[in-house]
DNA sequence: ACCTCGTCCTGGTTGC
DNA sequence: TGCAACCAGGACGAGG
């Protein structure tokens, strides 16, 4: 989604914001946030973790989260579920539609992104910084299943439900195997393979279940790649067994009980 | 400090 | 066919 949409803001000017869903800015007021958006130059569109950062020229900056069914659309022919629009000063239109309504939009002062990111946000996986070691470290005393401790955010930044599920199979590591019991090789295994997952997902843009869609309105073709993730009963792709579908971590989560046991 | 669970929403699918 | 229950790419706050 940056990779697509920086063309498209990096440099324009905002010349209005509309936001016409009350929550999205909550707790601050759409309409307030709407005016102060409007004038600002974009610099960069940027990304942590999940979030998506726009970058002002004022120093301030609009932190999107997407969450489930978020998207930015430009110049959408026909959208239901449209939520904000931002109306650029070459003429284009970036429209943001969200279905459930979970993503967030927030307005955010000079100095005030990095400490709101770093409270909530573990290292960025796809950086040459990030290692087996520090995965270790970051796993260590934990008594959580695998799943629940990556789905952590402050694990490490942008595991969702379905890379967890994805790298653990990649791994072969029971999504219910206690975090912090992992030893070197399996953590090699697991730095690897969350690395693998993230990469297969974005040079396919992503995995269009039902809503997600690009800034041109096309799919993401992500989901023709799954290994696991919504796959009960199919045979694993190393063994045949019949995949299954457990609850961990308060997600479903797809498994190969073959090649993904416990200890 | 760590961990689990319910909640915020809308819409599609499943099962009786 | 009709309708209710359940499920869904996430994060956060309450409570154990």
């Amino acid at each position: 989604m940056r990779r697509r949409l920086a063309p498209v803001l990096e440099g324009r000017t905002l010349e209005r914001v509309e936001i016409h869903d009350a929550r999205l800015t909550r707790p601050k007021d759409p309409l307030l946030v709407a005016v102060e958006l409007s004038g600002e130059r974009v610099t960069e569109l940027d990304r942590r973790g999940k979030y998506l950062i726009v970058r002002f020229a004022s120093g301030r900056a609009l932190l999107i989260h997407l969450r489930m069914t978020g998207s930015l659309l430009r110049d959408p022919v026909e959208a239901s579920h449209l939520r904000a629009r931002l109306l650029l000063d070459d003429g284009t239109t970036v429209a943001y539609r969200d279905v459930r309504r979970f993503g967030t939009w927030f307005l955010l002062e000079p100095g005030e992104l990095e400490p709101y990111l770093d409270e909530r946000l573990g290292e960025e996986p796809l950086v040459a910084a990030f290692t087996a070691k520090g995965l270790g470290e970051r796993l260590h005393g934990r008594r959580a299943p695998l799943k629940a401790a990556l789905l952590d955010q402050r694990t490490l930044a942008g595991l969702g439900n379905i890379y967890v599920d994805e790298a653990l199979w990649y791994a072969k590591l029971s999504p219910l195997r206690p975090a912090g019991t992992l030893d070197r090789s399996e953590l090699q295994r697991l730095h690897r393979a969350i690395r693998k997952a993230l990469e297969l997902g974005i040079a396919r843009q992503g995995s269009t279940l039902s809503d997600y869609r690009l800034p041109d309105g096309s799919s993401g073709t992500m989901q023709r790649e799954f290994r696991a993730y919504g796959r009960t009963d199919e045979p694993c792709d190393r063994c045949g067994t019949p995949l299954e579908k457990i609850r961990a971590g308060g997600r479903g989560t797809w498994f190969c009980p073959r090649c993904q046991t416990l200890p």
